[in-house]
DNA sequence: CTCATTTTATTAGCCGGCTAATTATAAATG
DNA sequence: CATTTATAATTAGCCGGCTAATAAAATGAG
């Protein structure tokens, strides 16, 4: 009885899919460690490349982390001289985040990071299974957000 | 050009996991709140309602995480009551962790709180999804690890 | 114009996760 | 038997994540 219980944890989705993301991390952790930056910042960064000059508050919604994180990580990304803060010359609550020289010139190491970790998670996929499973996986998001 | 390298890594399977990860731990958490755990503690109690008496170095196998990370977890959830650790009597080096009642009592509760995380997760999905999915994130799981 | 409310960001403090260094015990080897 | 090596666990210290409490500026209502 009191096995079944468990033996029905380990079987469920939620069980498989925090090994998954563990494994994500790790290997993610590593390739971007080559490049001196923690899993979380090249979120960050990500967003930066796309948009620069992008405050707090729209970070916070790209990267789906709370403020109090956001403000941690940027202290760290300023101080290894990633991006620097600014205020906003509109709104003096706001502060913006742009990145430097060196903050710019991460975009291709880190992007060859990305692509080596998505080449050997999907290494064992066909092409209608990745398919697939992009649809499930936004389906899951969106249940669960 | 830089905006399409961005762009392709918002593209990414990695982009779509690492959100769909933080939307799944937040879910896990919000429903473990209500019985004062935290994601993570609960991988530990299900490798022990399975088999009790484990040491750490099989915790650390069984929940994937390193010693230290355990270590901590384990010092708190002896401090609130959950399980305690006593030397094996033939090896000095190792301590076994053990239920008290009181972490053998949640086992319901945390049951009932991934169950619910499970079904809100999967409420798009239809059952031949399920299994595909469940395919793909354990092939992904292993090229990973 | 003043005061309450909302928005933006920070700080303190906790937990999960990690690596590197350390301790203690057991096992292997000369 | 003594010494080296391997294993189990802990500690210190860092990072990502969170909530609660705070500060500061903009906005709204009276």
């Amino acid at each position: 009885m009191r096995e079944m219980s468990a033996k029905k944890c380990q079987d469920s989705f939620s069980y498989l899919l925090v090994h998954v993301c563990k494994a994500h991390r790790g290997a993610l952790a590593d390739a971007l460690a080559e490049v001196s930056l923690y899993p979380g910042q090249e979120m960050i960064l990500i967003q930066l490349w796309e948009e620069d000059g992008l405050n707090q508050s729209q970070l916070i919604g790209d990267c789906r982390v709370e403020a109090p994180t956001l403000t941690k990580a940027l202290h760290r990304m300023e101080k290894a001289g990633l991006v620097e803060r600014r205020r906003d010359s509109q709104d003096a609550r706001v502060s913006r985040v742009y990145l430097t020289k060196r903050g710019r010139s991460l975009q291709e190491s880190v992007s060859r990071c990305w692509a080596e970790v998505e080449t050997r998670m999907l290494s064992e996929l066909t092409v209608e299974e990745k398919i697939l499973l992009r649809r499930l996986l936004m389906h899951i998001r969106d249940s669960l957000g």
